[in-house]
DNA sequence: CATGAATGAGGATTCATTCAT
DNA sequence: CATGAATGAATCCTCATTCAT
């Protein structure tokens, strides 16, 4: 590792093209979905399609680093939360923050609903989230604010139950998913009038999705 | 009401066609969505792609006939049900029933999840689904076996959205919807906690969505 | 060639159904020309595809048998006109009713301006149109009313020329073409101010056009 | 007005292959008029279908962009021919220039046959055409060297007709449309042997082909 | 590094013609 | 004979990705 073959800090304007990417790709998948082309994307950018592709091999990846970086974000909110006094308060705020998130982005939405066939680096950051849900689930399970029997990955999973029954009138009604959410945290934390039908979900990676 | 000039019964081979391209779409469409391509639904249905044209004039044509038929299905077990003595128990039963409906085929979660973007008759078939839900809840709420803040519009919703809560697994544990089925079921027939945090759905009429 | 195997006179139901499609294609193709589909004409005349197949084999066998017979009709007024005394009258009336069939159908104008790619009936119709045109044409020259560089040909080849030169604007002016049948007529007329910068065309036949 | 920000000069390869297609395509579709599949122009052209669509956004905006550069090179002579001494000469030049273009181009013919269904580049192109044609008529008018009932749209129109004429045999006497135009100058030149039996054509502006 | 031109594999749809009923 | 169902080649157009400049 010669000096001469050291990685040179990138230029300058390809920072500043990434960034440009990135932004313009963030806005054009919350709008339109991963269908988006890479045309419009780069033309949002003001940037070549060319140059999308040298940044990020393929469309793919570059949907996965997007929606990676979301995902690490609401997993750093989670992580805030963690340490809060009043844990099912903690809970239904980042499921507030989560479903926020879905209900902005339909790009977020895709790759949430369907994991098992995601870019290693969405499924990474899935597991993340799965993490920090599982403790703040179980931080709340623990103090007794909710129902026994629920687990973290029912969390994770009902962020995107709980957009999708308000999606259909999301353009209507934006806020409608509060309404849904609402009922569902009661039913989390209400004392089970019955057990439920079926055992819990098994994790993302019992599921084979890694 | 016979007559002479009465159009003469389809043809045998026609019907044969008919029913095989009919059962091809159902499954093709079920398993990959509407994405599928013509190409390989007659390849399944082992005819010509010319003949699908025949039968439906545009591939819009041809999913809207079969997820028609879906919602008509489920639209009739709902009017079997709202006759039942036990309202809440039906009402349960027929969510219980669409969302195996959703849980087997991709394309109508498609189509319930985007309702403003369909064919007529896939309209005119929500819009029947809508009523006969309505007829459902308006029993249990009316006997007191479900929330009084509860609207057919509401239950609606919630079919795709329990669904999809399970989705993500739905490889791997298939029955998983019904864990969530029974959550929301006992936050519907539950005495609310406190008031839900947002106002019902609009209808799907009033949205603008016809 | 016994009399059982003698031509048994055609059913008369298959009469009639050929009277319907005949009548429904020069319909069809006088409006839209020969690019009408046969599933319109078949419709048009009430009757199905397959049996416009069993009448003309092939879809230009019935453009070149409808055309066919306007090209005769022509011919059969052209030949009434040949022996009136006025040889003059007789070739402007008989272009008048020739043109009045072009600006009247699409087909025969497609048919009559490409004569080299057409079926052999189309090919004997124009034939024998241009022979009924030479006599015309011939005995209005023999009389002196008209240039004497003047052919037969000549008079075919102005049916289509003055029809086009008014068929931009057909639709808003239909008569317009009897503006250029006048000029031209002027023109066929008057003695030459000059010779003709070129000299006469040649046969459809010399023509290789058969 | 030189700039740093000005657009660089387009890549000479593109340039190139631009040139290769406008030229398959004028080529196309003198040949065989706008049937001319996107195929065949690209085999034509050595490129990929995928780069027309890149330089044309649809096959009528490549019609239109070749079509609009013929009626602009015409429009062109005519501006040019509009200045000269022997106003009756110059009307007969640019007649003679119009129709030898249409002689040669069979998708040309197809566009001042039907002005009406044309692009909006096509008809700003027949627009032109026909405002320096009425410079041209009304010069030779005013000189007394036509006569007074003729029209500048009259003009436009007869380009058509001469050239449809002659269309028959042109395989046969590419030159004979030379006939036709003599013949029908002779017709616009002289003194009229009597009134025209039809007024004069509207403009296509008025026709509401705009 | 950036550019944007070129590629080519699809995808929906049309229609003359054939042929089983 | 009539019917109309089936065929499949042909057509325009899209878009992720590659690569010459």
């Amino acid at each position: 590792m010669t000096s001469s073959s050291a990685a040179r800090p990138p230029r300058s304007d390809a920072v500043r093209n990434r960034q440009l990417l990135l932004r313009a790709a963030a806005e054009a998948f919350a709008e339109q979905g991963t269908e988006v082309t890479i045309a419009e994307i780069a033309q949002r950018a003001g940037i070549a399609k060319g140059t999308v592709f040298r940044h990020f091999a393929t469309k793919d990846d570059l949907v996965a680093a997007i929606m990676g970086e979301m995902l690490d974000n609401l997993v750093a909110s989670g992580m805030r939360l963690a340490g809060a006094a009043d844990s099912a308060a903690a809970l239904l705020e980042f499921m507030t923050t989560g479903i926020e998130l879905l209900a902005r982005d339909r790009a977020l939405c895709e790759v949430v609903g369907r994991p098992s066939l995601q870019h290693p680096a969405v499924r990474a950051g899935i597991d993340r989230l799965c993490e920090v849900v599982e403790t703040l689930t179980d931080r709340a399970r623990r103090a007794g604010a909710i129902r026994q029997d629920i687990t973290g990955q029912d969390i994770v999973l009902l962020l995107g139950g709980v957009h999708q029954t308000a999606a259909p009138l999301a353009d209507v009604q934006p806020q409608l998913w509060r309404r849904y959410l609402g009922l569902t945290f009661d039913g989390i934390r209400a004392q089970p009038a019955q057990p439920l039908p079926h055992p819990p979900p098994c994790r993302f990676e019992e599921a084979g999705i890694h």
